[in-house]
DNA sequence: GCCAACGTTGGC
DNA sequence: GCCAACGTTGGC
């Protein structure tokens, strides 16, 4: 049972937006390892959600993989900002998950706090220029993260 | 909004 | 197969 974390700009879709919602595909994700990553995604495992490009970046609660991973519709959509001319129906290049909101945290854990844990010092999330969207998260690093924090 | 870091593309 | 050019990510 692996945990994951999932990256998104709140600006775009944030946490909130996934309550409101329940359940949300996760589309757009447009990197080979990342997309790696959702292939071996099981339904069930536990996520945490990062807000990136925001003012005090950081984990900012818990969702849960609701699918297996299976091909990105945007990818084929022409007017889609996620459309992929170079890819096709018999051999799809990119795939989605199905997101399931759990929980929001009464206190983000912000990234400037998760550089300073242990855990996360060989975790490519603190490292510099990381640009990854889609990370494993161990079991020592999902403990100290809600070690430090109460669901609302 | 800026810009460093990174992944991808395409000419050669 | 190299690598410059380009587009994107994400902290600040």
């Amino acid at each position: 049972m692996t945990c994951w974390l999932l990256k998104t700009e709140p600006d775009a879709f944030s946490l909130e937006d996934l309550r409101r919602r329940g359940e949300e595909p996760w589309d757009g994700i447009r990197n080979y390892q990342a997309r790696n990553f959702l292939r071996s995604m099981m339904p069930g495992e536990s996520i945490f959600i990062y807000h990136s490009r925001t003012s005090v970046p950081g984990i900012v609660g818990t969702a849960c993989i609701a699918s297996p991973a299976r091909p990105d519709p945007t990818q084929f959509d022409p007017t889609s900002r996620y459309f992929d001319p170079a890819s096709t129906r018999q051999a799809p290049r990119w795939d989605l998950v199905d997101v399931s909101y759990a929980g929001t945290f009464l206190e983000p854990v912000p990234l400037e706090i998760l550089r300073k844990m242990e855990a996360f010092q060989d975790s490519l999330l603190i490292r510099k220029g990381n640009r990854l969207s889609v990370l494993p998260v161990t079991d020592a690093q999902w403990s100290a993260v809600m070690q430090r924090t109460r669901l609302v």
